[in-house]
RNA sequence: GCCCAGGUAGCUCAGUUGGUAGAGCAGCGGACUGAAAAUCCGCGUGUCGGUGGUUCGAAUCCGCCCCUGGGCA
């Protein structure tokens, strides 16, 4: 906000583009923390809470939707487009491209569900079933990995070609990364400051009525499975609103999946994007000179 | 002050007749192509409170000291 703000006194005209696969629905704001309506309504923001909960989002849905924003704008100033968010699939997705594989036919997915279901009686039962038919991704994928193993089997029953094979197809991308006009950033804080922003951040959103948002959520009887569900922060609270854990347990819960998911981006950002930018965060004034920083 | 019970990994604790230590949680590292805030894989990270002693060898036995909890005064 701060940059688009400065970019605006700089003659720029600005706009935010959503790049968080959670901030999409429109049933959290809060718990996701979504930008605030002022600041939404002050720049402009496309891509935040426009999907209902029951829908399952996905990474080619969100770059046919960037691309749809990505045409020339009839504003005065030249544009600038910030993306913001931590989903790293997606912001990989929109330097590389992805590969161009067709909807899963209705009938396939079913029946993967179906072995998927078996599977979790006894593992192995869908590693299997995709050796059968795939052994490259078979052996690409862990026995215990339901999710990638369940994608590649349904790809290769409703394509009739290797998920492999349409990974290695040329792929066109939206942005290039090496590229005068885009810049990549990550900004950087010490791991134990990291950390505790996480959980001053929790107790922040707890205060502005997180608890309720769930509640509202868990009131549409929605299947686990869904994303929304997944939040991180939604399982923990809502096992306290089935009186699973106390109040407090179940904010711990939530932090602590937190910091892990915080580590996971680190990973990712390490080996997925070695060559983007740092800017080194560190104490409480960090956030004037990231801005200033950011328009070296 | 005296009597008990304890001090072992970041936390809670195991540790058999002495053979330089292991679980859970936390944490750390890694993978990642249409659910990715998802999903999955891997890894004990240690002055065994301190210090003398007995012993080939001490987390284990003995002495002294320090700390914590409980009890008695």
């Amino acid at each position: 906000m701060r940059v688009a703000k400065v970019a605006r006194e700089r003659g720029l005209e600005p706009r935010i583009i959503n790049g968080d696969s959670m901030q999409v629905y429109a049933d959290l704001s809060i718990i996701t923390a979504r930008p605030s309506e002022a600041d939404q309504a002050d720049v402009p923001h496309h891509l935040f809470g426009h999907v209902d909960g029951a829908e399952t989002y996905s990474v080619a849905r969100w770059l046919r939707e960037v691309a749809d924003h990505m045409r020339p704008s009839n504003g005065e100033g030249d544009p600038l487009t910030i993306f913001v968010g931590g989903t790293g699939m997606y912001l990989r997705a929109l330097f590389e491209g992805i590969a161009d594989i067709p909807d899963i036919r209705p009938d396939v997915r079913q029946l993967v569900e179906g072995i998927v279901e078996q599977d979790q009686g006894v593992q192995g039962a869908l590693w299997r079933a995709l050796a059968d038919i795939d052994p490259t991704m078979a052996n690409r994928l862990e026995t215990g990995d339901r999710q990638r193993l369940a994608r590649a089997l349904m790809v290769r029953l409703s394509t009739g070609r290797s998920l492999a094979d349409w990974q290695s197809d040329q792929k066109s991308s939206l942005l290039h990364a090496n590229d005068a006009s885009t810049k990549q950033l990550i900004i950087d804080w010490p791991r134990d400051q990291l950390y505790d922003r996480i959980n001053v951040r929790l107790d922040g959103m707890i205060d502005a009525g997180a608890l309720a948002e769930v509640e509202r959520l868990h009131a549409r009887n929605l299947p686990p499975k869904k994303p929304v569900m997944k939040a991180l922060g939604v399982p923990s609270l809502l096992a306290h609103l089935r009186g699973e854990l106390s109040r407090e347990d179940a904010l711990d819960d939530a932090k602590m999946r937190m910091r892990r998911f915080a580590k996971r981006q680190l990973t990712w950002l390490r080996h997925q994007f070695p060559d983007w930018q740092r800017i080194h965060a560190d104490g409480d004034q960090s956030e004037c000179w990231i801005t200033e920083t950011i328009f070296q």
